[in-house]
DNA sequence: CACGAGACCTGTTCGC
DNA sequence: TGCGAACAGGTCTCGT
């Protein structure tokens, strides 16, 4: 479930508290437990602890779909990949099933990074650029006119629904909010990205724009058993909604496999400009 | 450069 | 009921 506004949603929780726990800025990092090693992806799985151990935190943000903790002398990095979860608990309370780091805080609460598939990854680097720098621009960049998002688009012969996935392009989408950004700019999934016109180009920016600020607001979408709080899901226009109608038109939302991954268009509103 | 396949993992759901 | 196959929000690497 993790893109762009789920992970949004988390680190504002953790950023301003919620009904659960205290805004996280502010607190010392005491101590920290790896209980397994392959989510730690720098520095070595062992001097991780040692190395976060009396940071304090100082400011949660996002770039991407990664959760950013800047600390007192580093910066903690968290990509939640397919299956990571972030939790806020009394220290006493039972860790939940699948942790894997643990961040013992100042205020008596456990920080727990829980992940059942072992994708995501936990960084703990001195500057957040190291990992970050390969990222696209963010999709809400002033900078990132529909001009400039149509001259990107010219210069890439793939199509539109690998490259909105390709995070060098765009950082931020996933599998679920580029198919729905595809539907609301009418645009076929397999489209080559440099046959768009401007009006197009500027459809598709304004369309990923909107989805991505309804998912937000709806602090994200929960689907099978890894629930986040969010409610989007049950405004899905296409994604999972294969042999349902088109919301729009009427037709049957269509399954295809692009790039090896399930994708959900409408067959007439999103009409593939070779037929 | 573009693309497909395979790898990394566990859990749920579906079909027989 | 049981069991294997298919599928899942992501990304990396390798071969063509």
């Amino acid at each position: 479930m993790p893109e762009l506004p789920e992970v949004e949603s988390i680190a504002t929780r953790l950023r301003e508290g919620c009904s659960d726990h205290p805004p996280l800025p502010g607190l010392l990092i005491q101590d920290a437990q790896v209980l397994w090693e392959g989510s730690i992806a720098a520095p070595q799985p062992q001097a991780f602890a040692e190395r976060i151990r009396n940071q304090q935190i100082a400011q949660i943000t996002r770039r991407g779909k990664y959760l950013i903790l800047l600390l007192s002398r580093d910066a903690l990095l968290i990509h939640l990949r397919m299956s990571g979860d972030i939790f806020i608990l009394p220290k006493a309370a039972a860790l939940p099933p699948h942790a894997r780091v643990t961040l013992t805080l100042g205020n008596g609460m456990v920080f727990v990074f829980t992940d059942p598939r072992k994708f995501g990854r936990v960084w703990l680097v001195s500057q957040a650029e190291e990992v970050l720098s390969g990222l696209g621009p963010e999709p809400f960049d002033d900078s990132l006119t529909p001009e400039r998002f149509h001259q990107h688009l010219r210069q890439k012969k793939r199509a539109l629904k690998p490259l909105l996935l390709d995070q060098s392009f765009l950082a931020g989408l996933g599998n679920i909010y580029t198919d729905e950004a595809l539907h609301l700019a009418r645009l076929h999934p397999l489209t080559k990205a440099n046959l768009l016109t401007i009006e197009e180009a500027r459809r598709l920016l304004d369309s990923i724009r909107r989805v991505l600020t309804e998912g937000i607001q709806r602090n994200g979408a929960s689907i099978d058993w890894v629930y986040r709080g969010g409610d989007f899901q049950n405004y899905f226009r296409v994604y999972q909604r294969a042999g349902e109608v088109c919301f729009v038109c009427g037709a049957p939302i269509q399954r295809i496999v692009v790039g090896q991954r399930g994708t959900h268009y409408c067959p007439n509103c999103q009409r593939h400009p070779d037929g």
